[in-house]
Order: structure tokens, then sequence, then C-alpha cells
DNA sequence: AGTCCGACCCGAACGC
DNA sequence: TGCGTTCGGGTCGGAC
């Protein structure tokens, strides 16, 4: 499930095949995708366009665009972006949308549940997702951001750290992973953590992130690299997936429960509510 | 304002 | 084997 650093990775692997390459042709396959904008009002307005540069905000790929506008990709569940040298004879399985560059290479959008998203940003990208989304985790995030954005709220921490306006990028996997580092219970009231907690947490987000990126990304379920390759984050994971199996800092068995709406690994030792 | 929860979607995994 | 059921993710909008 592509969060920060699935997105990341494939921003920096996508990167050298788009810059400054011009989309030829575009199709959207999927309604859904560019919902409500019609995809044939995306596409058409797609094509003949030059890529500038590729950025992130978050969980958003950001593709620039050298008129100013971003295209606005999140990939949510299933999505991914996946890059060819040339168009393949057959079209890849849950296929959505498709663009054909002028160096003749091909980039393919699949996306088996339909979930993710392709949203023009006439004004740019910073202005469709101000308002939307906090601080970059791994740009100018201080501990004292952390601890302004948890202040009076009675919400799980887990909740806090799932919500996009707090800190961009955090899911379900990583938001497990930095709770458990931090040993810290995810059902402890965000409003609630003393200062030195608070500065834990902060630092356990930000090494889980780039232990991820580090790993170019979790391939859990459907997450590939732009070049069909996997990442290995899944490999080092200590909470996530590991409920019934023995914590690795103290040897208690993990346990799983619902926070959130959402699955949720800890160890009730070590994450003390 | 903060919080909660259902809806969206559908392949994979599971149960019988 | 085959069918039906459940699960899971991020985000949004509506209800408290």
């Amino acid at each position: 499930m592509p969060e920060l650093p699935e997105v990341e990775t494939v921003r920096r692997r996508l990167l050298p095949h788009l810059s400054g390459r011009v989309l030829r042709e575009v199709e959207v396959l999927d309604h859904l995708l560019t919902d409500p904008e019609p995809p044939a009002v995306v596409a058409a307005r797609l094509e003949g366009v030059r890529v500038e540069t590729l950025g992130r905000r978050g969980k958003y790929l950001i593709v620039e665009l050298d008129d100013g506008a971003a295209l606005l990709v999140h990939l949510r569940m299933t999505g991914n972006l996946l890059w060819l040298e040339a168009p393949p004879e057959e079209a890849p399985r849950f296929l959505r949308a498709w663009a054909r560059l002028d160096d003749g290479s091909y980039l393919a959008y699949t996306d088996a549940r339909r979930f993710g998203t392709w949203r023009i940003a006439e004004d740019g990208a910073e202005a469709w997702l101000s308002g939307k989304l906090g601080p970059e985790p791994l740009d100018d995030w201080a501990v004292a951001d952390m601890a302004r954005a948890f202040a009076g709220r009675r919400a799980p921490v887990k909740a806090a750290l799932l919500d996009q306006r707090v800190v961009a990028g955090v899911g379900n996997i990583y938001a497990d992973e930095a709770l458990w580092a931090a040993r810290i219970h995810p059902s402890a009231p965000a409003g609630r953590l003393s200062r030195p907690r608070i500065a834990r947490l902060h630092a356990a987000v930000v090494a889980a992130l780039e232990a991820g990126i580090e790993a170019q990304g979790a391939s859990i379920r459907d997450f590939r690299t732009p070049d069909g390759g996997y990442g290995s984050a899944q490999e080092r994971f200590r909470a996530y997936g590991r409920g019934g199996e023995p914590c690795e800092r103290c040897g208690t068995v993990m346990r799983r429960t619902v926070i959130a709406q959402r699955g949720t690994t800890y160890c009730p030792r070590c994450q003390r509510f």
C-alpha cells in the first residue's frame, strides 16, 4: 500500500524516464480515475505537454508540467506506475491509463481496485494541496509541530498519525512501525502524550519513513517500482503484519486489534497504555 | 472544531 | 472444486 516511502520510490525511479519528455498520446480508460472530470478531457489536456520534473507531497506524486499546471497522482491502495521502453504487445493487467512519450517509451497506470486518482491542478500542486496536507515529515518538520498538532486531541495517537494534516504521508503501515519503535500504545490519546514521548515518536516516524525509502518501499501486496522491481521494506517490519508473532524487543506475543478503523498491531508489553 | 463512521472498490484470502 | 463471505487500505463527506 503506497505510503510516503513507496511514492518517493516511484518518484525517484520514474524521474529519469519522464524528466523533459513530452506526453505524445494519453488515454484514460477508467472514469473513476479522473472523476468528476471526464477521462477524455484529462487525457486531451495532457497530450503535447512536457514533463518538467516529478515532485511529491505526502502520498501524492506530482507531475510538474511545463505550462505551470500539475498532474496529481494518488495511488491509494493498488495504484501502480510502470515504465517500459516501448509499448507492450499485451495490455498490462488492470490497466486504467497509459501514455506514450516522445522518445517512444510508454507509461502504464494500473489499479486493481480503482481507488487511485489523477487530477489536474491548473494553478499548480501546492495551491490544490495546501490545507489538505500538513508538513513534509522529512523536510521541515519539527517536534514542536507535532506537539502543536497533537495538543488538545483526544483521538488515539494512531488516528492522529493517519491524519494527513498532522503530518503528510504516514499510513497504516508506517504508523504501526513508528509507534512500536517509540514504545507508545496506539490507543493513547494524542493530546496526553508527554513531551519526551512526542519527541520519541517524532524521531520514530522520521526513521521509519527513511528506512522505508532506503528499502525502496514495501511490496506487501501490489506495490512494484516503475521498473517492475520489488521493495524490501516489508522484510524489516517489526509491527505491521506481525500479530501473533513474538515482539522482536521483548518476545511477548504481538497483539492485533482495530484502532481508528484500521488493523493495528502492537506489543502489549513494550507499548503500554 | 474534533471525532466517528460509512462509502467507495474489488482481488485475495478464507470458510464451508 | 466451487461458491459465498470477509478483509483491507486512504480519503471524503455527513453526522454527531
